[in-house]
DNA sequence: TTAAACTCTACTAAGTTTATAGAATATATA
DNA sequence: TATATATTCTATAAACTTAGTAGAGTTTAA
């Protein structure tokens, strides 16, 4: 995973802390998530225009989750900003390739084993949500912070 | 996955096929598998230093598996040549590393999540070997082929 | 009017990937 | 022994990706 997307989702678990509590800085999660400032602002904008995140303007501004914790997955987040999940691009779903070194798709003896390995992977991301994250900061977690 | 590591997979099941008849010539599964020669080279001689393979120089050479088609999965050839499993370093077990970006390891909120994100990877490609695809070249595979 | 804060595009250094090149070594066989 | 075959090993390089940085512009509240 790339540090794009793993700052990603630390601040959409940041904002998720501040849900109903009006607008979150991105120097605020910068500081706290241990995040590059300039490289964040890129990062939240990608999520605004993938509507997970929206913003306000000016004084007083800033970002809060669009979306239920619930329903934003690392899956989700995954594939906005590293692509597919899968390992290679023939079994895909989001991001379908043929593969350049494969003549025959169809006959393809890894292909079916991929998409095992797929699933293995995608059911797993697919379940894992922001609201994941949240829940294990209101364990144990909290006391030992 | 790297076309290295996919090319990898598809020379080693090449050689699952000639297993008990002897060495196999780079050249032979660089055009049956469409791997470039040169890089094929490149490849067979890490799996070779990784004991997957054994080889013999000069005319009548070639290569052959050193294991148990069974005994070469997914995950150690994609070990052997993408690195870690896991999404994150901090949860691999084979390629740990400390995250630059986290403060406590013990405190983070995701890093459990993310090991349960490897595990549900790790399972499926541990499960997968060579094995599977020969299997796969077995059953209606051959008829279209 | 000013300061705060997001928006957008361009750029760049470093690292990785995907090869290619060529010389060296080992082996079988004529 | 000479030759062709085939692996071994190291170096190099072009293209691409990653992880940022820079800076000008826009919007908003007070």
């Amino acid at each position: 995973m790339s540090m794009k997307c793993k700052y990603a989702l630390k601040a959409l678990t940041c904002l998720g802390k501040n849900v109903g509590k009006g607008y979150m800085q991105t120097a605020f999660i910068a500081e706290s998530e241990n995040i590059p400032k300039k490289f964040l602002e890129q990062i939240l904008l990608e999520l605004k225009h993938a509507h997970m995140v929206s913003s306000k303007q000016g004084t007083g501004g800033g970002y809060h989750l669009l979306k239920n914790p619930k329903e934003i997955s690392v899956a989700d987040v995954y594939r906005l900003f590293d692509g597919a999940i899968a390992l290679v691009p023939c079994v895909s779903i989001n991001f379908y390739e043929k593969c350049d070194d494969c003549k025959n798709e169809i006959s393809c003896v890894m292909r079916d084993e991929f998409i095992k390995i797929r699933e293995g992977a995608r059911i797993v991301m697919s379940k894992t949500t922001i609201q994941s994250f949240l829940n294990a900061s209101k364990t144990t977690k909290t006391k030992n912070n």
